[in-house]
RNA sequence: GGUCUCGUAGUAUAACGGUUAGUACAUCGGGUUUUCAUCCCGACAACGCGGGUUCGACUCCCGCCGAGAUCACCA
């Protein structure tokens, strides 16, 4: 049978790196089987809708190259995919419960009804709404909620994650099953959506755990075969134990796009974080993801969310991006991220610049603060010079006498590449009787006036020969 | 309070009932001709507690403790 999973997010804001699992193992699952996944949009609570969410939404699962083969944009044989304009389908099914005796129309009001509720809160005992039931012959007017009429009894089932479940009669209640407005409530509309759409694997949160009786409930009033349940575990916050959300400062997706944190690394920590696949393997590609994901290998704790290894992962594949597609490739990766000065520059100017400082690289934004002085002279800052830790022992003579000497053997330089650099930077060494801290600090902090930057010779072999020399002169004249 | 779930280093995790409890991030130390990083080497660090079952328990069972979820006309 084919495997049909889908990601059912509600647009009431972005998404966040707590929520997006829950499009991501649904995609692997559908993908690794040749199944299909559906996205839809669960929009009955108009109160909460925010608008461009949907937008929002499709943009982040495009990002991290999680394609749907149904739903908004593609369209599909089950549209409208989204739930505000389903409602006939919902009704359609509710009068069949109405028929069947299992839904009832609840003439009662919202305060009587939270007036109960406190009655048993006060009596410490379990609220439920069938002790209250009221007269269940009422005809379903337009205004009124749509119940279901629970019939307790026990409850067993599989989830795939959790294993095997069992609950008591205490736990199914009679739900609401249509709002006042007329909308479904997300208990009974995703029941009714997941079996016209023919979906196999319903994958979310725990908190949908115990609810899910009521759901069970629910299946076979309506008699329509259960989809496999999947339960995800949270993600938790970095502090505390509660499941990570937007008031913990959850940051979207698209914050980290923004941050320069590439897809690849993303899609990987986040598969990887509750989820293993047994084997030491820390780097996975989407399509190796895809290969070796399994629903039994994903955890049934909570993990908690660390933004460090994120970054790490990030570097990880930064670094494979360059090593194994080349510099090319990820320089294309790296557009809107340069500093402004860089525009004036070739694109072939700025590759060389990625080539030696990217192993230096956390996100693609680093390369704003990282780069500035590829594409400007610095600032001459003589005190920064003066003050290094390996030159302060030096006077400001013994430095200019210093600088005079390298940039003579600099100019004597006929091919101004990284190797004949090193040689001349090996000679100077020599000559001088300086150690490498120490005369190597003075060049490169001459160069770029920067906390710090990649090799010596290579950085003089990018910035050039008219640059580099005309630089240390500059420095020289300062001092 | 009822119901359900979970519990290996700071974090993410591995381990047919038999291992010096493995790996990665983080932290600390060292190495690679400056710095920052990469890379390499090393160190620190864990089975929540108590009972069983067993020759033997992180692993199976029970109790406790701790954490979380849920008990909406939100999803």
């Amino acid at each position: 049978m084919e495997i049909v999973t889908r990601f059912a997010p509600s647009p009431t804001g972005y998404i966040h790196i707590g929520n997006v699992r829950s499009a991501i193992y649904p995609y692997l699952l559908a993908r690794q089987n040749h199944g299909k996944m559906i996205l839809r949009i669960e929009d009955t609570d108009r109160e909460r809708y925010v608008e461009g969410a949907t937008e929002l939404i499709e943009d982040t699962l495009e990002w991290l190259g999680l394609n749907w083969d149904e739903g908004p944009i593609v369209g599909g044989p089950n549209a409208p995919y989204f739930q505000s304009e389903r409602k006939e389908i919902y009704h359609a099914w509710a009068r069949k419960l109405i028929e069947s005796g299992r839904a009832y129309a609840d003439p009662t009001p919202p305060e009587k009804v939270n007036q109960y509720r406190e009655e048993c809160n006060k009596k410490k005992i379990p609220f439920l709404y069938r002790n209250f039931r009221p007269d269940t012959t009422t005809e379903w007017e337009p205004g009124m909620p749509l119940r279901f009429k629970a019939e307790p009894k026990d409850y067993e089932w599989v989830d795939e994650v959790m294993g095997e479940m069992h609950t008591g009669p205490e736990v199914l209640d009679d739900i609401i099953l249509i709002k006042k407005d007329g909308f479904p409530t997300y208990n009974f509309a995703h029941i009714v959506d997941d079996y016209e759409m023919g979906v196999t694997h319903v994958m979310r949160g725990v908190e949908y755990l115990s609810s899910t009786p009521n759901y069970l409930a629910i299946y076979e009033a309506l008699e329509i075969p259960r989809p496999k349940l999947v339960s995800l575990p949270h993600i938790l916050a970095p502090q505390g134990n509660k499941k990570l959300g937007k008031r913990d400062g959850a940051k979207s997706v698209t914050e980290y796009r923004e941050d320069g944190v590439l897809a690849e690394a993303m899609l990987n920590y986040l598969a990887c974080l509750g989820w293993n696949d047994g084997t030491e393997q820390e780097i996975y590609s989407k399509e190796e993801l895809i290969e070796r994901f399994s629903l039994s290998r994903i955890q049934n704790s909570g993990a908690r969310y660390d933004e460090t290894k994120l970054l790490w992962l990030n570097g990880q594949w930064l670094r494979k991006i360059f090593n194994e597609q080349g510099p090319r490739a990820l320089y294309e990766r790296t557009l809107g991220f340069w500093p402004k000065a860089a525009e004036a520059y070739s694109e072939d100017y700025r590759i060389k610049v990625l080539s030696i400082i990217y192993d230096r690289l956390k996100t693609l934004s680093d390369l704003r603060e990282m780069t500035g002085y590829f594409f400007a002279d610095p600032t001459i800052n003589t005190e920064m010079l003066l003050n290094n830790k390996f030159l302060k022992k030096n006077s400001k003579s013994e430095i200019e006498e210093m600088l005079k000497v390298v940039i003579s053997r600099l100019n004597k330089i006929d091919d101004w590449t990284s190797e004949k650099l090193q040689d001349a930077l090996n000679e100077l060494l020599e000559q001088t009787g300086k150690k490498p801290a120490e005369l190597f600090s003075l060049i490169r902090i001459s160069l770029s006036f920067a906390p710090f930057s990649p090799a010596l010779n290579l950085t003089l072999g990018v910035l050039g020969r008219e640059t580099s020399l005309a630089r240390l002169n500059a420095v020289a004249r300062a001092i």
